[in-house]
DNA sequence: CAGGCCCCCC
DNA sequence: TTTAGAGGGGGCCTGA
């Protein structure tokens, strides 16, 4: 079996020094390593898992290509190399000696073109398997029908190998040269080479389909019957055909190729050796020299020929050490499956039993009863037996199972019908479980089972088979109580206050609305002026183009990760004073946005019956246990802004019996951190109620709290929600607007001045690598699957989920308890006062002003019980005729 | 109608 | 020759 890597050595090296310089890894002589190290540990780690028989590095010379010239009229300014990967280089290239391996380059040809060509040649050689590694997702790079493109994985997501027929499938073409002349169309296949402006996906496909290529179609324009798709490519035709040669790969660069080269030979461990201990590089010599398949792989070839089967059964095992295995029995074969044929048998309805377990699913106006995994009851909603329906549900001796028991309760309520007796959610036992995978019905069934329900009928039966075994994970979990006490309960909770909903002032909306409308549309004339055309300014595509193309505000257009002109709103403050029309187009967009997302799309949303408006609260969909809230999101309501704050005047108190009153959590997250790290410095701090950012500021800086500066505030109130993120010295200089550098020392200082603190991040990250996932206070899971991964930057960001899962969480589940705590009381009081809102840290009653004082104490006492912490709870209440008067 | 991008909140 | 780099959400717009 031969099986030739190639790399493209720059861009492993680029890519390596961005996975790593985060952590701004320097060796004792003050060398930045992260381009050589985490070049050499990409290489060892390819060779480890794709196992190559031969393996070659190609590179760009200096020299100008071929392209070059058509590369500079596109990208005329790039960025110079980074320091450290120029200074890294010489490494490199000694490291990939050192391994006995063929660099490959040639005079005037890109390192593209060396693999295309070497690939071609392979082929004709007689490889088996070619596999080209990149970064990037290139597809337009394919050459053959047989290369493979190995893709690094991205946030987490592994690494995967793309075949061609990977390809033809994603881009729905018969031949790869095919995927060419797509991108060469729409203009993709090499970043900044526009393709034919206005064709898209689908008429690029229609018409390589019709003309075989671009050139052909090209020629024949005038065959072309859709007169703007004709004229376009009349007139940018040659553009297409330029765009499609830059993405083209040469395949007969004349590059020396040897085989025999490219054989995979013991590596030069002495000089290897030499390599590491100058770089400094410990673990990775560890890691190498006692790796024997590795250190020496014609060892490691002769044993992977020898017994594939073993060596692919370990790599499986491996991979699924990745993903937590949550349940025992997911294979699809052994798993019980519904028996179709018994379970759609539906039962005569007048004989709908009274009593007895049952599962209850409802789609559409379907409602479906089973009594196990193959006895079903099916009828339209409406023409159930309501009767007996009724003394089904409410018997209090049996259990209910269903799917969204939000939705069953809103339906029964309609039927006037209260559900009694234990009651089993699937979909919050697995929100539990497992809150980051999916929640359909679908998916659990297919990630527990191995098998999907394929109608309402079985939906319900499945139900069944499920049961057992979520219930028995939620147990073995630890999770009961976490799902009775909180979750189950919470239900209601929400039901209640989704079904109050809020009063909104109307008419305040339109005024207000009309005001910022006219502005807006001011603004929208300023715009154009400036730009000297008009444009969609909500279009960050067309804004893209005119920020960077026609007025040219940068030399350097910063781009989205997907290679778009990026025009977020931090770029565009640093760009602030290349052009007037950057602040326009930031009032423009706030203005927009408060229009669009709030004011005119709020008064479409209040339910006629009611005169009030209803958000719908999800219980399910946040990785750390906090709600959701949608249609509309209520919590996401401008606050900072003067301008934006004013939109919370509309949000009224039912009428003038009543208030509303907000109660909110002071700095939770911090206190539960302080807690649960027992930090002597910070609880001392809380108990003495200073301003917890200046006492922090006080100790980082070694100065008295008087002498706290507003800027040192500031600073130490950034450290302090960057613990609480999971901190990075680059987040938090781009937070401050300081360097790197100087985020660094904060952080280290803040460290060194609250030990508990880093101590407790470290205990977090540790036990997320033990057990695989985080936990709250009360022991909800978030499971991070990259947490032990091999991907720094996978690894890095499932880290700081480990520290900011348990305090985000822990949080939730806090304000979560409070919340049934403050229903129970008003219920079993009789209150007319309702809790209305929750926003994280916050509750909103609509207050029946004779009952304010009852209400005060009853929230006080719920929030501030809600979990035991060693440290003092405070929340600040308030009450006004509208929500931004209650603060 | 999905995905990209952006911008509100905690 | 790269576009990430502090957590959790939702909504709007585009382009097909």
């Amino acid at each position: 079996m031969k099986k030739l890597v190639l790399l493209d050595g720059m861009a492993i090296v680029y890519r390596a020094y961005y996975a790593l310089n985060g952590a701004g890894r320097k060796n004792s002589k003050g060398m930045n390593t992260s381009a050589v190290l985490g070049f050499t540990t990409t290489m060892y780690d390819l060779m480890k898992r794709l196992q190559p028989s031969h393996m070659a590095v190609a590179f760009d010379l200096p020299k100008p290509t071929f392209r070059h010239e058509m590369y500079t009229e596109y990208k005329a300014n790039r960025e110079p190399m980074p320091e450290p990967i120029q200074e890294g280089l010489p490494y490199v290239m000694r490291i990939i000696q050192a391994f006995n391996m063929p660099i490959l380059t040639c005079e005037g040809y890109e390192a593209d073109d060396v693999i295309g060509t070497a690939s071609a040649w392979a082929e004709k050689q007689g490889f088996d398997e070619v596999l080209m590694v990149t970064p990037d997702k290139d597809f337009g790079q394919l050459v053959t029908e047989h290369i493979h493109i190995y893709r690094f994985g991205r946030m987490g997501k592994p690494d995967q190998i793309m075949g061609i027929e990977e390809v033809k499938e994603k881009f729905n073409v018969s031949r790869c040269e095919q995927v060419k002349d797509l991108l060469g169309l729409w203009g993709d296949a090499i970043d900044n080479i526009p393709g034919i402006p206005g064709v898209g996906e689908k008429t690029a496909k229609k018409l390589v389909d019709q003309f075989g290529s671009i050139e052909e179609m090209v020629a024949h324009a005038d065959e072309i019957k859709n007169d703007k798709i004709r004229n376009l490519v009349k007139e940018h035709g040659q553009q297409a055909i330029f765009s499609k040669q830059l993405a083209t790969i040469v395949l007969d660069a004349p590059v020396q190729l040897n085989e025999e080269e490219m054989l995979l030979k013991k590596p030069d461990y002495a000089a290897l050796q030499e390599l590491f201990t100058e770089l400094e590089f410990r673990n990775l010599a560890k890691r190498f020299f006692t790796d024997l398949s590795i250190s020496d792989p014609s060892e490691a070839q002769r044993f992977a020929a020898a017994k594939p089967a073993k060596a692919k059964a370990a790599s499986k095992a491996k991979s699924a050490d990745d993903q937590p295995n949550l349940f025992e029995q997911p294979t699809l074969f052994d798993a019980p499956v519904v028996d179709t044929q018994r379970a759609s048998e539906i039962r005569v309805l007048d004989q709908l039993p009274t009593s007895g377990d049952v599962a209850i699913y409802v789609e559409g106006a379907t409602m479906v009863l089973a009594f196990s995994a193959d006895e079903v009851y099916n009828s339209l909603v409406g023409s159930m037996p309501i009767d007996r329906l009724r003394q089904l549900m409410q018997n209090p001796n049996s259990l209910k199972l269903c799917y969204d028991l939000k939705a069953i309760k809103y339906i029964l309520r309609e039927l006037d019908i209260e559900l009694a007796g234990e009651v089993f959610d699937i979909q919050l036992a697995h929100y539990l479980i497992d809150a980051e995978s999916r929640h359909t019905l679908d998916s659990i069934a297919m990630g527990v089972l191995g098998s999907e329900p394929v109608d309402a009928n079985e939906s319900a039966a499945i139900q069944w088979l499920l049961y057992p075994l979520l219930a028995a994970k939620l147990s073995d979990a630890g999770l009961n109580q976490l799902y009775s006490k909180v979750e189950l309960p919470l239900v209601d909770v929400l039901i209640s206050m989704e079904e109050e909903g809020v009063r909104i002032d109307v008419d305040a909306l339109k005024d207000y609305s009309a005001r910022l409308t006219s502005e807006k549309l001011q603004l929208e004339q300023d715009i154009y002026q400036l730009a000297g055309t008009t444009f969609n300014i909500s279009s960050p595509r067309q804004l893209g183009e005119v920020l960077y193309e026609r007025l040219q505000v940068t030399d350097k257009p910063p781009r989205t990760a997907t290679k778009q002109y990026s025009t977020a709103e931090d770029v565009l403050l640093k760009l602030r004073d290349k052009h007037p029309i950057i602040d326009k187009i930031l009032e423009y967009r706030s203005l927009s946005k408060l229009i669009g997302t709030y004011l005119d799309s709020f008064p479409k949303l209040i339910n006629p019956a009611t005169k009030r408006l209803h958000t719908v609260y999800n219980q399910t969909v946040t990785a750390t246990g906090r709600l959701s809230s949608s249609n509309p999101n209520l919590q996401n309501i401008p606050i900072r802004t003067e301008r934006g704050r004013e939109i919370r005047r509309a949000f009224v108190a039912r009428n003038d019996d009543y208030v509303l009153l907000a109660a909110d959590y002071s700095q939770i997250e911090l206190r539960i951190i302080a807690s649960l790290a027992h930090d002597r410095h910070m609880i001392e701090a809380f108990a003495n109620h200073y301003d917890i950012h200046a006492a922090t500021a006080a100790k980082i800086y070694k100065i008295p709290i008087e002498e706290v500066s507003k800027d040192l505030r500031r600073n130490a109130k950034s450290v302090n929600f960057g613990i609480v993120y999971g901190i990075s010295a680059f987040g938090l200089s781009e937070q401050l607007g300081i360097s790197r550098k100087e985020a660094q020392g904060l952080i280290e200082e803040y460290f060194a001045q609250y030990p508990d603190i880093k101590n407790y991040i470290d205990t977090n990250i540790a036990f997320a690598h033990e057990h695989g996932y985080a936990q709250t206070l009360l022991g909800r899971r978030r499971y991070l699957a990259d947490i032990n991964s091999r991907n720094g930057s996978a690894r890095n960001f499932a880290e700081r989920n480990a520290v900011n899962m348990p305090i985000q969480g822990t949080s939730a589940d806090m304000i979560k308890i409070a919340m049934i705590k403050v229903y129970e009381a008003f219920k079993a009081n009789n209150l007319k006062s309702r809790m209305i809102l929750q926003v994280h840290d916050e509750l909103v009653i609509d207050c029946y002003k004779p009952e304010e004082a009852q209400v005060r104490a009853i929230v006080e006492e719920a929030m501030l019980t809600a979990l035991p912490l060693d440290i003092p709870i405070e929340i600040g209440i308030d009450v006004g005729s509208d929500w931004l008067a209650a603060h």
